[in-house]
Order: C-alpha cells, then structure tokens, then sequence
DNA sequence: CTTGACCTTCCCATCATGGTAAGGTTGAAG
DNA sequence: CTTCAACCTTACCATGATGGGAAGGTCAAG
C-alpha cells in the first residue's frame, strides 16, 4: 500500500522546477518529503508549520523553505520526538540567535524518554521471556503463562504506578 | 492521585467477606485488583470480561472468579499485551482443554513485538545520542543536532517503513 | 466540456486510559 | 423517614500520531 512516487499514472515527464512560480502543490511535497499530504495539513493545524499560501482556490503551495521543514519535521519524528518537542525544534531551528544548550537539552530530554521506554519493555521481555522458556508449548492444558497472569502477586507485579509517595 | 485504600472516609472496618450475598461492588474490585473501575466496565464493554451481575437499580456486582480475571487482566497488561490479545488469553484460560502451544505462541507473538518495538527505540537511541554527544550545548547557535534534522538524507533516514518485500 | 487526478474540509477510527458532567442508589446516622 | 456522603450509572470528550473515507471543488490535458 505504499505508493511509488515513480510509478504515476500521469504522463508527468519530470518535476517541476520553476515551471510554476507558484511553487509545489501539497502531493508533490508529500512524495518530496515522505510525509503523506493528509499530516502536513495536520501540522499545519498544530501550528508546527506556518499556514500555506494559497491559491485563490485554496489550494496550498510550498516553497523549498516549507519543504525543508516538513522534511526536518520527518527526521524528528524518526529520533521519537513528539510533537509539541518538534514545534519548539522548529522555534529553534528558524531562531539564528539560538543557543546551542536549548536544543541539546531538548534532545536529552528526549534521550531519557527513550530510556525509560526501553526499559520498561526490557523488562516486560525479560518476564516474558522466562514464561516462553517455561511453557511446554504442548496440546496439554497446563500452562506456567497462564499460571503466573492468574496469580495474585507475582514477579510481574509491582514497581507499576507506584511513585514514591507525596507526602 | 492514587486512592488509598486503607485510607478511606468510611468506617468500614473490614473487607466484607459474605456480607453481601451479591458480590463486590465494582469499586471494591478496582481497588483489590488495581484496575480502576473505569477500566472494568472498558473491559466489559469490549467484550473482554463477561457482562457483570447487576443489582435492581443497575449497579455491577463481582464474585471471586470475576475478579480473578480482572486480575488476569492486569497482569497480562503487565506484560504488554494488547487487549485483543488479552481477550484471547481469557478465552484460553477459561478452557480446561486448551493446548498450552496457544498460550505459547500469543507470548512468543508479543515478545516479538517486543523485541521490534525495542529495537526501534534502541536505533532513535543510538542516533540520538550520537547527535547529543556532538552538541556543544552553549550559547552559540551552531548545532549538530539541528544541522541532521535539516539534512536530506541523512543516518537517521531510511528502513523504516521499509518491510522486506511480499514478493 | 469532459475526464481523471488532484485538492479541499469534515468526520470517524485506532489504543488504552483518564476526566468530567449529570443524575440515580446505598446505607448509616439522626 | 430524611439527610448526607460516598458510591454507582451512562455519556461525552481528550490524549498522540496516523489513517480512512465521504462529499465536493479545481486543474490540466484532450
């Protein structure tokens, strides 16, 4: 279902250059930047992106600028990065007086949310995995997994939900 | 914003036992099972947990074995699996003749969505700390970080959404 | 003008969970 | 029996990022 930007039904010989001044129409962004038409309207809903111009039909029309940050938006989404942390990306990004420090420590922020993540599927894999090793795996009922999900305190328990107090 | 359930306003002084002839009341069961009771009629409504026992007025009223699923439940989120998942693990569990190579293979399906799902993670880690550790982070606009994400192609691109192919 | 590919907006779905609102029930105490 | 707090009910909306589809307007080529 993925749809090949080469194999297009038109007879359109090449991309465009500068053939219309008003520049690129949101489905040659779209194949430009890998991100589907449908979400570049979405982050231009968000306020991620600025509002495109338009022609006096509605159509919206991008310039090589816009592109560049819908592509910048797709490598941000790449590293994991949410959407609210793009949009400050962004601000940063467009910023020439920006420090250096601001984007690092929204990196490292984004940094440490992958490390919690990871850890947590780690150690569901970790539960998991001994649960697999333990299962016959036969046509027989007993089942060690289904034993341990039907126990009321096991090793999967805890550590979830609890911080530790307010007061 | 956890609710204690040792301290509650009521004087009730234990957990009823056969007090009730009717069962738990479902706020009961959320606070043994851990499950809020917001998350018990979820469950219910998509068909995970059978339709509960009601009273005259339309109040849910739970025995053991409901609240054993519930705890069923609760685990099996412990490790990940998604709800339709969950649905058919209940459905096992309920099944004295089940094969236990059924239980097997929904856990060794998660733990590979698992390991996927890490493996992603861990990759946007890598790449993300690569660029942190290049990032001056001072007050100076230049950064490596911000200089990635605008480029075309770059380390971070490719092989996602990329599957190997069904031909 | 027809045609087909394209564009527009609007609504709904996912997945698991939480919040809130508006209203009815329960059970203990007065 | 009334009151009152704590509980229950359903229903709707929100999250976050994405996709699907409908209904309708526009553009470029023939």
């Amino acid at each position: 279902m993925i749809n090949n930007p080469q194999r297009l039904p038109w007879p359109k010989t090449q991309e465009p250059e500068e053939r219309r001044h008003k520049g690129m129409t949101i489905g040659e962004v779209a194949r430009s930047s890998g991100v589907t038409a449908k979400m570049v309207r979405h982050y231009e809903a968000l306020g991620l992106l600025p509002a495109a111009q338009r022609s006096a039909a509605g159509y919206r029309y991008y310039d090589e600028t816009a592109l560049h940050e819908i592509r910048f938006i797709r490598q941000a989404r790449t590293l994991g990065f949410g959407l609210p942390q793009i949009a400050e990306l962004l601000i940063l990004w467009r910023d020439p007086g920006r420090a250096s420090q601001e984007v690092k420590a929204l990196a490292e922020a984004q940094l440490q949310a992958l490390e919690q993540k990871i850890g947590e599927l780690q150690q569901m894999q970790q539960s998991l995995r001994r649960l697999v090793s333990q299962c016959h795996g036969d046509d027989q009922p007993d089942c060690p997994i289904l034993d341990e999900l039907a126990t009321e305190k096991s090793d999967l328990d805890g550590k979830k939900g609890c911080h530790d107090g307010g007061g």
